[in-house]
DNA sequence: TATGAATGAGACTTCATTCAT
DNA sequence: CATGAATGAAGTCTCATTCAT
């Protein structure tokens, strides 16, 4: 949460960051379609028709958002993996998950992806940009992790699609559960012990065990 | 397609149902807010007007949609599990996947609770709904299975938020991979194999093994 | 208040005075613009279409309406004044006013009145039958009556204009405060004796006093 | 007609009020629920949406419409009669007479009341303002006028509701004749010499004489 | 005659976008 | 750069009228 600024002082370079931290939560809370720009204005400080002098359009915002966050979560990803998955792909496992269970945990982080899921059907660019970008990269990053552990002798060789699943998909329920169906009164489970235990389960899924045929 | 009856055809029985396919659909592609009730109504074969001799607004169409499709897939999970759960908790859980990511491959099936996960946010009440009668439904059903294996000795006695996360997670992670981020020349993957190759991740995953400690 | 009649028994000759006895009702109370039909139909114990059997259009139904209960009035008025006026103009007016005060303190006599004060301007036909069989014919009586008096000499000479809006205004006024704007608590009074509160100002404008001049 | 400004014209100052006018306008020659937004906005030179800059609805249009004017005339007659009724009773009629029926005279002037007769049944709460607002201010103002007469002793003790509804009534029958009723070919009286006739005729009516009993 | 499902024109209202200031 | 009044297309919903039964 940045400090409100004083009105009108503001480094004119931040300003299409601003106006897109302002999209990203005006638009995650009430759905693109619904989102009024005037709402994105007034939650980025600006009037309405500011907008358009960054913006060409609505839709421009949009792209320009998912765009914004997109690489992010993936890069961060891939560069942990790479630094240490050949040495330790349990390890690796390990730091990815907890890494973005944490994030999926945060409604601020989470919430650009969350958008991405519920505009992907209607902006299909939206969705293959997404997926080149971010799914893509992910699944490069998991299928190298996989691969390094079969190598090393730890991983059975299970099929790459099941396992992909297997390893992401737990941090997406994890994802939807707390954002998006959230019960009032549920508990906070802390998303590090999740991740562990998860991983716990993922993984020994996953190695070999002793008396174990291939 | 059946022969275009001449206008003003007399009502089928169930008109209401053939509404909420139609609006199902039409949701599905555009969102809801973006999808336009004439859509709906062409869709469905009637004129704008006559929707409303059905449902009082366009919202109330969502809610129906999602109240009719909400509890099928859930109890089919449920009776699937209780049938065979506590006789064979593995036998159970490769059933129950099988069946869920068979459905979440076919667009048609998978179309309501994409549906209401891109709504989730912007309809609390819907999001509510979907909690009580599909997650929480879904969450006990996960349940049983786990305390079920745990009972008899054959599952180790894992968290049962990462257990949910484990068993649940994998089948999110095929649906969006198949109808939402599938890219144009991505093969197709067999949903039964997928979801026998799953189970044999995360069942392996939760068995205890010669060995493990506990 | 007519009885509601056992359904579906009822002389088909009386259907449309009951349909306009509906409509007078409805468009009374919503205006008829804001009226709709089904309404109508439904105060009349049919179904829409029914109606469209009587009347071919709504419009149809306003203006067979006004013309049904437009002369009525008029004509009680006009035979009251005829049999007495010229022998006695004084309690000729008495008679007519008392009448008229009377008639207009019920809302449901009132009701095609005020229905044509509040359509006139939007249905100039509408208008002009009125003036011609209602305004028009009580013109004449005032006229006739005030020509009587003066005739005799026991009305001064005064203008028919000014005249005309003295006998007939009160009658106005007090439907308007007696069905239009009537506070919650306003106390009815009795229209008989207003009518002769009434009449004993006016009737005493218009004599000749000892000392008047002309 | 202004020559047309070029589209997209700064607002002058007052555009509520233009709005209000042209609404008047426009509401009094349709009836408020077959007027069209749109029709107002024509009138005022404005397009559709730019109205709901000013206003919230429709309603809303004609809620401020008739508080805008409501006050003024009851305003304006009742200073008339607190500056002259104690001394001169019979004047002050005379003088609240002529303003009142030259003012009804008036198109322009009279058509804010007959859209509220016209509507007052069915906006209750825009009768009851009116009731309020102007009703009951004229009732008062003709209450204090009889009784200033009364303590004169130049009036005779009649009846207030009696008296009120010949004091006002001939005004009203004024104007529904003249803007409502009005037929093509009529004669325009003059509201002054016809506002003299009927004081003359009222007056004449309340006054006592020579050999009145009381 | 009677019904009421169906049509489709039309109304209110919203909002992305423009532009005079 | 910034504002916010203004536009106008578009969408939801209503309802007079029609017509198959």
């Amino acid at each position: 949460m940045v400090s409100k600024p004083t009105k009108r002082t503001r480094r004119p370079e931040s300003r299409p960051d601003e106006i897109l931290d302002a999209a990203l939560a005006v638009f995650t809370e009430k759905g693109f379609a619904s989102a009024r720009v005037e709402d994105v204005a007034k939650q980025a400080g600006l009037s309405k028709g500011a907008i358009y002098l960054y913006f060409p359009s609505k839709e421009a915002m949009l792209n320009a958002l998912v765009e914004q966050s997109a690489g992010a979560l993936a890069k961060a990803g891939e560069q942990l993996v790479a630094s240490g998955a050949a040495a330790d792909p349990e390890a690796a496992y390990r730091a990815v998950l907890t890494m973005i269970l944490t994030a999926m945990s945060d409604p601020d982080i989470s919430a650009a992806p969350r958008l991405v899921l519920a505009e992907a059907q209607r902006f299909p660019d939206l969705a293959a940009y997404y997926r080149s970008n971010v799914i893509d990269t992910g699944r490069r990053t998991m299928r190298t992790l996989l691969e390094a552990g079969i190598a090393k002798g730890v991983f059975r060789n299970v099929d790459p699609e099941a396992a992909m699943r297997s390893f992401a998909g737990p941090a997406i329920a994890h994802m939807l559960l707390t954002t998006v169906f959230l019960a009032p009164g549920d508990p906070h489970h802390d998303p590090a012990k999740l991740a562990n235990d998860i991983a716990d389960i993922v993984l020994n899924g996953l190695k070999r065990h002793p008396g174990d045929p291939s």
